[in-house]
Order: C-alpha cells, then structure tokens, then sequence
RNA sequence: GCAUAGGACGCCCG
C-alpha cells in the first residue's frame, strides 16, 4: 500500500498527473495520503477543477487535504472561493490561516490580510514572511521593512521577499547593500539582484553579478535575466551570443528565453533571423509557440513591411486572433 | 520508520 502512494507521489510530483491520476484509480484501497498527494499535485499546476473533484471524493479529509484545497483556489487568484472554503472548514491551522493572508494580500486587501495575521493564534516564520510578502506586493516598502526588523527570526525566504521589496520599490542601492550583508544567498536571491540590473540596462551591473553566482545557483532564470538585459536594450549581438552560451550549460532554453530573441529581432528588424529563430524554436527545442512568439512575429513582420507573410502567420495561428 | 498541505526570483499580455 505505501509503495502505490509513493509512486503516487513520485508521479505526480513530476508533472506526470494523468499517469498519477491513473493509479489511483486503479489502487486497491486509495488512502488519506494518496488522496491528499493527487489533490495538492492538481492544485500547484493549477488545475482547480480537477482538485475540487479530488477534494471532493477524500473520504475523511484532515488538515491536509483542506489546506491543498485552499491552495488551489489561493494560488489560482479565486477569492471568494477561498474565503467560502476556508469558512467551511471544521478546524483551522497555521497553514490556513496563513493562505488567507496572502490571498488576501494579492488581492488588493492589505487592510484583510492585515487583520487575518494579527488575528492569527499564533504566528511562525512562514506567515511573517508571508505578511512581508503582502506589504511588498502592496508597495508598501516602509512597512515592510518595518516588519523586517521586527521578525523574530529571519531566513533566507525572509531576507530574499525584503530585498524585492526594495527592489520593486526602486531603492536599488538599499537593495544591494542588503543583498551583500544576507547572511547567505541561493539562486533567488541572485536572481532577483541580477533582475533589476538587467531590467534597467546596467548592463555592467549585471554581468558582474551574473559572474559572481555560483554555478550551482546559475539557472535558466539567470539566463533569461541576462538575455532580457541585452535584448531590451538593444544588444542585439551580445543577446545571441549569450544564447550560445546558455546552450551549453543549462538545460534547455524555454519560451520565456525565445519570447526574449525574437523581441530583439523585432526591435533590430531582423526578419531573417526572427524567422529562423521561431522555426528552430520548435523544431530544435521541442517549445510550442504561444501568443508571444506570434506576436512578436506578426509585429516583426508588419513593421518591415511583409505584410502578406504577417497575414498568412495571422491564418495560421492555433489561436482566435484579438 | 516512510509518503501528502502555507512564504521569495526571469519575457510578453492582462
């Protein structure tokens, strides 16, 4: 029994949700854990339907099960759905509790968020920083490092959701003086110096940090931040070049690195290459173009003047055009 | 003993 769980759960953890889905239908004695495992499996990749219909059939649902539901209409922007479920609910936790305040939070209501964390029995280091997390989603940058100072503990979650806030509240010389005293740093928190460097065209900035992460910690998100830093400011050139580069050591480029190509060819009136690049992209990388990809071709096109080709792409796109 | 629930990062669009 354990060992259909697990696989149940390795499974679903690799994405792998039909073949989990399966399983499960076919186990002898689905239990708690395995119900709870497919259920929280549908809700982090968004598949709310499918997650209230596993919520639905957990024949005695515990703390977990109601709180993956909860997660799936949190994480899916659903406020009111969360709200009614979490009334619902025969006993409240920490977990819960702390959902609401995000969602809250993420919803424009700082003042409800506010209220739910203060009401809160009792507070650990995940709702703090979730009630961090609120105040920087909401600008508020003040607060927030108000509440900073003032957390009982901190880690590195804690430290990283401070510096966004200055970040996101433009403080960028704050940011990086609070990003060098962090007591430790992962792969984020490199990611998010790197990102505003890259998005404001430091572009020297930038690459030192970039150069500075170690290798453990450079991955695709790092890639892509040095890619949008060439390719949004006109770096044409060192764009593709980095594309080269990135080649070689990460996995694969994904649609967020090609959307990033084929805006510089667009803004270089690159056809040629704009065109080879939306080719290869799913030919050699196995990336389905989605509406980015197509508009930044349609506008490629449109703007050199080949007007046919960009009706035909128009003709051609899996999608209703709007 | 083992397996399931809440917090932070990249492009575009909203």
């Amino acid at each position: 029994l354990i060992s259909w769980t697990s696989l149940i759960a390795v499974l679903a953890q690799n994405g792998h949700l039909d073949q989990a889905k399966q399983f499960m239908e076919k186990m002898p004695q689905p239990n708690l854990v395995s119900c709870n495992t497919l259920l929280a499996a549908f809700s982090s990749s968004g598949r709310v339907t499918e997650a209230k219909e596993g919520f639905n059939s957990v024949p005695e649902r515990d703390m977990a099960s109601w709180s993956s539901m909860l997660t799936a209409y949190t994480h899916n922007g659903r406020l009111e759905e969360a709200k009614g479920l979490f009334d619902e609910m025969p006993s409240r936790s920490l977990v819960s509790w702390t959902s609401m305040m995000l969602v809250y939070g993420q919803n424009g209501h700082l003042d409800y968020a506010k209220s739910v964390f203060d009401s809160m029995p009792e507070r650990d280091l995940v709702a703090w920083t979730s009630m961090l997390a609120a105040l920087v989603h909401n600008s508020r940058f003040d607060d927030a490092r108000l509440l900073f100072d003032s957390m009982p503990q901190k880690d590195l979650i804690a430290w990283t959701t401070m510096l966004l806030g200055y970040i996101q509240g433009g403080l960028i010389f704050e940011g990086k003086a609070l990003f060098d005293s962090m007591p430790e740093r992962n792969a984020t928190a490199w990611n998010c110096m790197l990102g505003v460097y890259a998005q404001k065209g430091h572009l020297a900035n930038a690459t030192k940090i970039f150069q500075g992460i170690p290798a453990q910690d450079q991955g695709l998100i790092s890639w892509s931040a040095m890619l949008a830093a060439y390719c949004h400011h006109g770096h044409f050139e060192q764009g593709f070049e980095a594309f080269q580069a990135m080649k070689m050591v990460v996995e694969s480029p994904d649609e967020v690195c090609f959307t990033l190509l084929l805006v510089a060819c667009s803004s270089q009136g690159e056809v040629y290459t704009g065109r080879c690049v939306f080719t290869s992209m799913s030919v050699d990388y196995g990336v389905v173009a989605g509406k980015q990809h197509y508009a930044c071709m349609v506008d490629l096109l449109g703007r050199s003047g080949h007007l046919r080709s960009a009706r035909e792409l128009i003709g051609s796109m899996p999608f209703v055009e709007d």
